[in-house]
DNA sequence: AAACACTGTTCCGAATAATGGAACTACCAG
DNA sequence: CTGGTAGTTCCATTATTCGGAACAGTGTTT
């Protein structure tokens, strides 16, 4: 009922994507007949749609996976995000501060979408978190985002909201959730101790630009053991401060950095 | 008539968010009404479906952009890759047996994907030529690759390319690619000498696998003053050795290193 | 070998969604 | 006020999708 609503046929065909993108491993055609429910004629010309648009790759043991062309229009679209380009450079100040990993993600749907990420010291594995998508009630810059929501608006998205434990300490229902967003909007900021990986910390502020529609925010994050109240307490101001900043940049029209040519 | 073919309305939606993410500089409604030729009417329902669906973000001036929910799917297609997976390791060891850039892309249509880069010392910008799909006839990964097709196949892949010069190297015609292939199937390897950008050099070897259906390559990239024949010479061994143990480790059914948990 | 279960593919009348011309609104410039 | 440009809405017509059912291909049990 959510994405195949007032869409047509293209939200039914994008609705599938979804389903076999989401999925923990490769789905076959009676796999998805079941999670859909539609008849084989109908599911079978639409994964044939799909396969022959390049949006999913069928193995040659019959499994879906999401294509490789998806690949192309998600490189053009991260490319093409301003809020990214003038984004970076604060980045890079708040992890010249504070030594630790700095996320930027942007709130769509119920999600925060990463946009960017850079880490200490690691030139292997850099994409991993770029373009993943994470619940907004066991991150930092999830709950600092939300916390800058109008009711009517956070009524609606907690809603869409399925919670999960994925740690003891995850927040796992709508009022918990509710209490800890009093508490966000009191301090500034938003923490995330092990909410959503053991032994992963974060401080996150959030980044409210009306103009641009923009709702999201900038975090560091850390291994538990170098992340105690004491370090956390450090990176509040800086933290808050890169989000100002790039809020202030994205305000301000057009971005004095990286104009587009 | 590529895309929207077979397809229905799939194929229609997909091909204007091509057009949206292929434009140098974000389209407006007038843009892309002279650009598809449709009626108003039609057009402005395609893109209000592609904008409630997320695939394009409709700026509050009117630009239409690629959506951030790509975004999602894509860095999950990513990461169900299994080639990518199984090519890792063996990008790693020819990183640190020729200390350059390391490339390993896949065909998909006339284009080659990158799918991952290790780089030198950046631990900058990392992200960007990842996802990124490059034409075959002027990079080292397209060329080997589509030098091991068939010939029906390289005859209807070469009649979908344009060719665009990029450099004053770049092959400018079907009768010049072809020539460039004969030399390259005799000599094992691929080399792009400032065909695409001027001053970047590299040495490809194509992968083939048959049962999974990939074709596709890895190579060596350097500044032409790194790239000299002589350094190019010591990279032909390693890159053919690379691209060899890959496709044998893709052909020999399940992965040995990931397997899915 | 025959019968069976399981998986995926093809077909075609009925139901539904897309089409596109035209009328309508909003905004700006002269 | 007039004309022009940009974008949105409406609705009868038309083309596409829908989905039940029949039809393969493949491996398994009796």
């Amino acid at each position: 009922m959510s994405s195949s609503d007032e869409t047509g046929t293209l939200g039914k065909a994008i609705h599938l994507l979804d389903l076999i993108a989401s999925a923990q491993d490769a789905l076959r055609f009676s796999d998805l007949l079941k999670l859909t429910g539609q008849p084989k004629g109908s599911l079978h010309r639409q994964l044939r749609h799909l396969v022959v648009e390049g949006l999913v790759d069928l193995s040659p043991d019959g499994a879906y996976q999401p294509g490789l062309r998806l690949l192309k229009f998600a490189s053009r679209a991260w490319a093409r995000n301003t809020a990214r380009k003038l984004a970076e450079p604060h980045m890079k100040q708040l992890h010249d501060v504070t030594g630790e990993t700095v996320h930027f993600g942007v709130l769509r749907e119920a999600e925060i979408v990463y946009l960017d990420k850079l880490e200490s010291r690691q030139a292997v594995r850099m994409h991993s978190q770029v373009g993943n998508a994470s619940p907004v009630y066991c991150t930092g810059i999830g709950k600092a985002a939300i916390s800058c929501l109008t009711e009517d608006r956070l009524a609606d998205l907690v809603q869409q909201v399925r919670f999960h434990r994925y740690t003891a300490s995850t927040i796992a229902d709508a009022a918990a959730l509710k209490n800890a967003l009093g508490l966000i909007r009191q301090r500034g900021y938003a923490e995330d101790l092990e909410e959503h990986q053991a032994g992963i910390c974060c401080v996150a502020a959030s980044i409210v630009v009306p103009s641009q529609n923009f709702i999201g925010g900038i975090s560091v994050t850390a291994p538990v053991f170098r992340a105690g109240p004491l370090e956390r307490e450090k990176w509040v101001a800086p933290v808050r401060r890169a989000a100002s900043l790039i809020a202030d940049d994205m305000a301000c029209g057009l971005s004095p950095v990286h104009q587009d040519r």
